[in-house]
DNA sequence: CTATATTAGCGAAAGGGTTCGCTATTGACG
DNA sequence: CGTCAATAGCGAACCCTTTCGCTAATATAG
């Protein structure tokens, strides 16, 4: 697994789109990420090559129009980010992060129950 | 306050030092930033010119050598820089970060409390 | 089959962040 | 003061991402 890989904002939106629907067409794909935006559709074709290059996404080009699905998957991606920011703004501590996370956002009752299991898994380890 | 602010990456190392030391010096800023990479004193000089210019930091010219410090805080940082990454890689779900930050780091016991508590907390909202 | 539209590919330019060399200013020390 | 060292400032180069125009290849419509 790739180990410090950190996608771009524009690899991300893609990204966002191919872990939804696997298998888009660049249209598609084109058409999810610039729904307000207008951007060319050269310019997200040209995404998709460089994305292709670094081996973020992978193309089926038996059928037309091509296809392309992301190689990373979401949870790689997200574990990146977060040990990413923890590193750089939360002084290495993830549950400083957890802290700061729940507090500010608003958390559903359903969200607080399956925390709580979560924790209580965590109190023990065995 | 600023609503979407999102500081680079050597911003940040910046920023973090000034959050442990607010009122460095130029020259303090880089060796503690520089401590393993060999960069040119320049370079962080250039880079404090920068963030006075985008009014993340404050300098005091009343002292010499001028020093500085953060005029955004730790906090609001953290703050924007975790609803970007809720709302990029988490589809929006603050809770969804939570889940991942908790399982897949090691809080301590202490950790655990700390965190049932805030639980405990946002169970009775009242 | 021909004409038209859509898809695909690519080089180059635009844009923003980072790096540094060079110069000017200020401070320290004899 | 005069010299040498450290600090401060600035433009330009450089690197990477993003954008697009232009051309080629392929599909679709008549």
């Amino acid at each position: 697994m790739r180990q410090n890989f950190e996608p771009t904002d524009v690899e991300l939106q893609i990204l966002g789109v191919l872990w939804r629907k696997p298998g888009a067409t660049a249209r598609a794909i084109h058409n999810a990420v610039h729904a307000q935006q207008d951007k060319n559709y050269s310019t997200t074709v040209k995404m998709l090559s460089v994305m292709l290059q670094k081996g973020l996404i992978r193309r089926d080009d038996t059928v037309r129009p091509q296809t392309f699905t992301a190689t990373v998957s979401r949870r790689t991606t997200q574990k990146s980010l977060v040990s990413k920011l923890v590193e750089r703004v939360f002084d290495g501590s993830a549950s400083s992060l957890v802290m700061h996370a729940l507090s500010s956002g608003k958390p559903t009752k359903e969200d607080i129950q399956e925390i709580r299991k979560l924790i209580e898994k965590l109190e023990q380890p065995k």
